[in-house]
Order: C-alpha cells, then sequence, then structure tokens
RNA sequence: GCCCCGUUAGCUCAACUGGAUAGAGCAUCGGACUUCGGAUCCGAGGGUUGGGGGUUCGACUCCCUCACGGGGUACCA
C-alpha cells in the first residue's frame, strides 16, 4: 500500500526491533478510538525477544522515534507505541489524491495480467428466477467489480444449469402432459410442467425411472429430445437476458453444463488412464478414503454422467482456456462437499491449479423461516421483488420530490439498489431471511440511504456553484468530523483489499454505512457553504471527495448513484 | 452415526482476521437552532458474545466439550 504514514512507521519501527518490515506491516493497526492514535504498534510479541515488559517497550521506542514532518505525535499507552499523524498532511494526501484520481482512486495495478473466471448467477433452465439466485448473482458481480478494480481480467461464466436428469424430467412431463401445459412457450409453463412432474412422481415413482431413461436418451443423442431440450434452453435464457438487463449484469460466457458433454469422455478416459477410477457398486468412481471424503462417482450404472464429472471437466477446460491465477465457484454451501470432491479429484490428476479453485460459498436464502423448494412450487419471483421495490421507491419519489426529472429511471435505480443492497449488506456464509420490510425498507442502514447521501454531496456541489479547485488550505479542516471522515476516505483502498481477501463483499458494505453516516452527521453539525471564502473551499473539497468515493463504492456493488432522487 | 456451517441487544447485523471501553440499524420512547435535501441527525433504554472448561500478557475471534438450529453424507444439481 502507498501510505506514506504507514510506510515510515514500517521503516522505522523495523529499524528498531530488527523486525522485518512485512511482519510490521501485518502487526499495526488503527486504535479502536481516535483519541488514541491514528495507528498503533503493539510491542507485546517483542517482551520475550527483548525480555522486557511490553509497556516499557513501547515507552522507550516511542522515545527514540522522531516525529519528523509526518506526525504530530508519537507516545506510548500501555503496551502500545501510537502514532498521530499531522492532520494537515492528512487531508492534503487524501484528498489531493482522490481529486487527481477520481473514480480510479482505489484502484491497483496488481491483477495485470492475471485471469480470474467467476462462476455466477447460475440458473437452472426452465426454473424462473427467483429470490434464492439473486445471491450468487451480486456477490459474483460484485467480486467481478472488485477484481477489475485491481486490474485482474475476469471472466464472468454463466454455467446454466442446462444438463442433467431434471431434462428427462422434463421429457417426461411433456410428453404426458405438454400440449395442454406449455401453450405460450414462457418459463412460467415450462416451470409448471416441472411441478406437474415432482407432484405426479410422488404418487407413480416410476416416473423417475421414466425421467432417468429420457436424459439418457438425450445424452446419446436422441433426436426428438434433442430438440426438445434446445426449445427449453432457449426459451429460458431469453427470460434470464431480460432479468439480467434489468440488473445490467452482463456474462462473458454463457458456458453452461451442457457446454462441456463433448469433453466429458475425454475427462473419463483421463481418470481411468491415470487410474483413479473404480468401479463400484456398478458405478464408476473415484475413492478418496484417503481424504476422508466419500468417493466421487463419475459415471452412474446407466453410464450417463453426473454434475461432479462435468464440474471436473469444466475446470480443466477453464484452466486450459484462461490459465487462470484463481478460479472462483459463486454457488450455495450446500455444494461444498461437492466442490471439496472436485478440487480433490483434480488436484489428483497431478493438476496443482487445484489450490487455486475456490468455492465462494454462501448460505440459504430462507423466507418466512422456510427454505425456498423450487421442486414444489414455493418460489417467489426477483421480478415481483424488484418490482415492488421500484414502485414503492416511485412513491416515495412523489411524495417527496414530485419536481424530480427522469422520476422513473430514479425510482428504478433507488428501487433496485434498496434490494441488491440488502443482499450484499451481510456476510455471505450467514442464512439470509428475506422479509419483505426489511428488503424493501429504505431508512436506516440501506441501498437508498446510501444513494440520498450521494444525492445531497451531488446537490452541495450544485450549490456551490463555483469550480472546486484542488487545492486548498487544508489547516482548516481540523473539526473532528472532518478528520474522522477523511480517515475513512483514506481507508478506501484498504478496504477493497480486504473485501477482496475475503471474497466479501460485504466488507465494503458496511464500508461505504460507515462513511455516509459520518458525512451525514457532519452535516448535520456545520454548515459548509458559508460566507467564509477559504474555509468553504476547503470543505467543498472534502464534499467532492467523499462523494467520488461513495459513488465508486456503489459502482463497486453494483448500485446507481443518482445525483437527484 | 460421521463431516461441515451457524449461534453477539427484542429483531437484523458489525467488530480491521488474537488487541485497548463489544458497536450500528430496525422497532419503542423523547428530541433537532436561525433548514446546504427530515429517505437525515441527536438522546434514552437494551449484553455473563448459547453453556462450561482450556491456551496467554490479552479471546466474540484459537483448542476441547455440551446444547440448539441448518446443511451434507453414491448414482439430483
Amino acid at each position: 500500500m502507498n501510505n506514506p504514514f504507514v510506510q515510515e512507521i514500517v521503516k522505522v519501527v523495523s529499524r528498531k526491533t530488527d523486525l522485518p518490515p512485512q511482519q510490521v506491516e501485518q502487526l499495526l493497526e488503527i486504535p479502536p478510538d481516535e483519541k488514541l492514535g491514528d495507528y498503533a504498534f503493539p510491542c507485546f510479541s517483542l517482551a520475550k525477544k527483548f525480555k522486557k515488559a511490553p509497556d516499557k517497550i513501547a515507552a522507550e521506542l516511542a522515545s527514540q522515534i522522531k516525529t519528523g514532518n509526518l506526525f504530530s505525535e508519537i507516545k506510548s499507552v500501555g503496551g502500545y507505541i501510537n502514532f498521530f499523524v499531522d492532520k494537515v498532511k492528512l487531508a492534503e494526501l487524501v484528498l489531493g489524491q482522490i481529486l487527481k484520481q477520481d473514480s480510479n482512486y482505489g484502484s491497483d495495478a496488481i491483477g495485470k495480467g492475471k485471469t480470474i473466471p467467476i462462476d455466477y448467477s447460475s440458473p437452472n433452465i426452465a426454473k424462473p428466477f427467483g429470490i434464492g439466485h439473486l445471491r450468487s448473482t451480486v456477490i459474483g458481480h460484485s467480486l467481478k467489480l472488485l477484481f477489475e478494480k485491481l486490474s485482474y481480467s475476469v471472466v464472468g461464466i454463466n454455467h446454466l444449469g442446462d444438463w442433467g436428469t431434471q431434462f428427462g424430467k422434463l421429457v417426461v412431463a411433456y410428453k404426458k402432459w405438454g400440449k395442454e401445459i406449455l401453450k405460450q412457450d414462457s418459463v412460467t409453463e415450462l416451470y409448471n410442467l416441472y411441478t406437474k412432474f415432482h407432484e405426479e412422481a410422488e404418487k407413480n415413482p416410476a416416473l423417475e425411472e421414466e425421467a432417468r431413461l429420457e436424459f439418457q436418451k438425450l445424452e446419446k443423442g436422441d433426436k426428438e429430445n434433442r430438440e426438445l431440450w434446445e426449445k427449453f434452453r432457449k426459451i429460458s435464457l431469453d427470460e434470464f437476458k431480460r432479468i439480467y438487463k434489468i440488473l445490467e449484469i452482463e456474462f462473458e460466457a454463457y458456458a453452461g453444463e451442457s457446454f462441456y458433454e463433448n469433453m466429458i469422455e475425454q475427462t473419463v478416459q483421463e481418470l481411468q488412464e491415470k487410474k483413479l477410477t473404480q468401479i463400484s457398486q456398478d458405478a464408476l468412481v473415484v475413492n478418496l478414503d484417503q481424504f476422508n471424503l466419500p468417493p466421487c462417482l463419475i459415471k452412474k450404472k446407466d453410464e450417463s454422467t453426473l454434475y461432479a464429472t462435468r464440474d471436473i471437466t469444466a475446470a480443466i477446460y477453464r484452466y486450459k482456456t484462461y490459465n487462470f491465477y484463481k478460479n472462483l465457484y459463486v454457488v450455495g454451501n450446500s455444494q461444498r462437499l461437492h466442490f471439496q470432491q472436485v478440487f480433490t479429484v483434480v488436484k489428483l490428476m497431478g493438476y496443482n491449479w487445484a489450490d487455486n479453485c475456490i468455492h465462494v460459498d454462501f448460505g440459504w436464502v430462507k423466507f418466512e423461516e422456510e427454505i425456498l423448494s423450487s421442486r414444489k412450487g414455493n418460489i417467489i419471483l426477483l421480478e415481483d421483488v424488484l418490482d415492488k421495490s421500484i414502485n414503492l421507491a416511485g412513491q416515495i419519489i412523489e411524495e417527496k420530490n414530485p419536481e424530480l426529472e427522469n422520476k422513473k429511471g430514479v425510482a428504478e435505480e433507488v428501487g433496485i439498489g434498496a434490494v441488491v443492497f440488502a443482499y450484499l449488506a451481510r456476510r455471505r456464509n450467514k442464512d439470509f431471511d428475506f422479509v419483505w420490510e426489511e428488503v424493501l425498507n429504505f431508512e436506516g442502514e440501506t441501498g437508498p440511504y446510501l444513494q440520498y447521501t450521494h444525492a445531497r454531496l451531488c446537490s452541495l456541489q450544485k450549490k456551490y456553484e463555483k469550480k472546486i479547485e484542488d487545492r486548498a488550505d487544508f489547516s482548516l479542516l481540523k473539526g473532528k468530523e472532518e478528520i474522522s471522515l477523511i480517515k475513512i476516505l483514506e481507508d478506501f483502498p484498504r478496504t477493497i483489499q480486504r473485501a477482496l481477501d475475503g471474497y466479501e463483499p460485504a466488507v465494503l458494505s458496511n464500508y461505504l454505512v460507515r462513511l455516509a453516516s459520518t458525512f451525514n452527521t457532519y452535516y448535520q453539525n456545520i454548515k459548509i457553504i458559508t460566507e467564509e471564502e477559504e474555509k468553504t473551499r476547503a470543505k467543498m473539497l472534502l464534499v467532492k471527495s467523499a462523494q467520488v468515493v461513495l459513488k465508486e463504492g456503489l459502482r463497486l456493488l453494483g448500485l446507481k448513484a443518482p445525483e437527484q432522487m
């Protein structure tokens, strides 16, 4: 990180303590309370090395380090050396950098030349796009934007569920009830066929066997089934693309499971040549006892392939095609074991890049304490949720800002923003309870709150009228909230890095709430545009910086930042 | 049975990866000057971080154990 304060501390402390610079940087932390300082170096781990009490070490080092021109004070408290940065220098540095770089602030070249495929969204054909699918979609999309921010070249892959036994089920259902149910070629009707199958199969289990046979036929190239499959696939894909357009999400590749169909046999052969497979209970499996995992099934007893086989094939294909740096799968945590098995098999095949394959898992989306089951027709359509949210946003605009231009467009940006942010505000590993009142809430820690703050920042700039200069007397920015705000802005690049380290957009969401709420407190307490020209000029620099960072942060989550709302 | 994940204020979540006094929002109640946007802000109440043990200078965070909830566990994905 090119932060001169950190660099200086690392340099000096590492010289005084003989610790490698990297370790010093890792130990360095930010105190919980600003009164304690801006950076702190804990000396506890040095106690053994120097055979002295930590607080004595801290006191000694603190007295030896000169403040120089970057720091205003360096003192020890307990076992910490606390550094107080020169606030004028800080403002000059942070605000100067943001104004110069604009939306590029926080970018980095670290990922240059490295490719990362991200497998996300990946809905199943013949099922409508429900609120359950949104989680993978928005997490994957945000990770994509974040990696691109650091110059990685990202390939968004929509690994459609367009192959497998479920198509056997659809074919059976179509042949039996297609004429009465499938009239307009819509996803809803396809879905009705699918649920009809499951209803009937409960009464008549023989249908399951029929479905297996139909899929087997499909896999072997049966013409009629092939045509049906293409029809089903097209209906669904058109529908999904419409939804993605609303969300403004695009994929570089729609390589679904069927895409790997022709390569699967080769994978099976390779596994056999490498003597990794065995026959067990009539099926072809890779035994994984030595890893304490259940065996990975490669082929069923009827010779047709399985999910795992396709994922192994897809991983190999992605490595050959993209020579990836990392290979991500944004898929629910119910598939943890599956990915463990797949990655382990790939590793057994001798591919060390298996270690760079990462399952970015996430918890269930539940509705009123119930897990949504698409098999039973228990599903809430994403489009209904978005419509409701957009309507609500429209109503609120009508109430509060009826003169607004482009009301419809703004209502969409805010309504969709509310839903997307609700999904990105919590860490991925937690189950997400879909509660209407919470998803459609526009107050407090929500998307519209961030957007509102952004609109407010824009409106200040409009009111100011004058051009915002990139220079000002930074010593005029020394109020408590001003300094907090500058420090939060300074933390933006680090936040991006932290979000990526954990594959966790929620880290950025939390950050943006902190930024917005700190600004709002400031705004409430201090009049920004006043008669004092010099001071106003300096404050407007801060306003502009906050606006730039907030907008960019929202963009990285996949939210729009309207200038008025 | 075995394996994974989770458990923090009434509810939904944070806590910079082992650091200093565990913080926000929602809901409830009370308030905001001489309004740059009240979708905002301020205040109040609310906690044995599921229970118990351990590791160490220090534990919401790591280890063991128990409880509760969820998921997975061979031909679905």
